[in-house]
DNA sequence: GTCTATATTTGGATAGAC
DNA sequence: GTCTATCCAAATATAGAC
């Protein structure tokens, strides 16, 4: 996703920076390579940015803050209908992610630094995550426990963590698999969505049905 | 796991440089940092791994090897008796990693330098694990398309990566996870599989359970 | 805001003594 | 097999002209 010429040398930046960081991690790809590829001066992203820390930070910041908004205005809309279930919930954590990842800006690849930077366990930008994308898990674990009143706090927050990072994974790997001929990008989307919905939903859901859902 | 100081040079690189692998990533943790957390010299890397590609090949065969090894001969002993299901062939998959994962050598971290390596898309541990992995996956999804067979090729293999990539991420994880005080690790351990494969077989066996399912 | 040029640090790899 | 010392390439960062 080369980022067209006529974008100003900044979005070129973080254009071609988030496709690399989704290819080979923030460590892996140097400031040389993406200068390079976006074909602007080495010296543009201290200019711009500060640092390569810098530059990382933007990268993840620029879109989350949109999908952080994307999910929570979904989740409001969905907790507030009433007779909403679990798949509900789902959905409006998982959707607005793959829509981000099909936009025409180029956004696919930030579902994969996402998932990146979720398996950084350590450094500024592990606390950069807690303090920007923490509320919005901690939202959706609160739907999802009003929803499953059956299973204890602990027990929930193992499955919610299982699911959040299965989620997390399968939905990077969502831009590389490859959609049968004949099927449209939006319909291979709602097939994906479908599916990890189901997935996630059994899982959450998973011995508790006897109990707590009809 | 900073390796006891008698083992030899050769083995304390491998294990200080598994820990470092998976926690800075492979771009992200350096030679030095490896050799001085081992206490050897530098040159020693060069000398028993050629390169530090070399010593990234060694440290993922070193325990894949077991591993796949563990999974196959889990699977055949499985798949030998009349009458197995879903959850058999799962724990068949799951149960080695995190055998591996809470042995007293210290294989923890291992299984999130296999997540590492599996996300890396390009590159020569890309085929490296095409090579020495795949095998082991393709006996699996046999396995599954017996246990499935009402589900279509395209739509199992949907459902395998999906499945594949969040085990990968949820095994990762589970060192991390805390345990409860007053929960051995075994139980733990126990806990964490019977979790993970109803988890797996729910996504994997969703929709098909009027059809194929008793 | 963008460029050239360069400073500075860090990392991978090797030579050669022991 | 291990060490010291060193080389060389690559990476981040900055200075200063335009």
């Amino acid at each position: 996703m080369p980022a067209p010429s006529n974008f100003s040398t900044r979005e070129r930046i973080l254009s071609v920076a988030e496709d690399l960081f989704a290819r080979h991690g923030f460590a892996g790809a140097s400031l040389r390579q993406v200068t390079a590829a976006a074909r602007v001066n080495l010296a543009a992203v201290n200019y711009h940015f500060g640092s390569k820390d810098g530059l990382i930070e933007e990268v993840v910041r620029r879109r989350l803050d949109d999908l952080n908004r994307g999910r929570l205005a979904a989740l409001e809309a969905t907790t507030r209908r009433e007779g909403h279930v679990l798949e509900d919930v789902l959905d409006a954590f998982i959707r607005p992610a793959l829509e981000q990842s099909t936009a025409d800006d180029g956004g696919a690849a930030f579902v994969r630094v996402l998932a990146r930077a979720w398996a950084e366990s350590d450094g500024q930008l592990r606390r950069f995550l807690a303090d920007n994308y923490g509320h919005v898990l901690r939202e959706f674990a609160l739907a999802f426990q009003r929803l499953l009143p059956t299973v204890d706090r602990d027990e929930l927050h193992w499955r919610l963590d299982i699911v959040a990072g299965a989620l997390t994974y399968a939905m990077a790997g969502f831009g590389m698999i490859q959609r049968r001929e004949g099927t449209s990008p939006t319909t291979h989307r709602e097939h994906t969505i479908e599916h990890l919905v189901r997935f996630a939903a059994a899982g959450l859901r998973e011995g508790t049905q006897s109990r707590a859902e009809g």
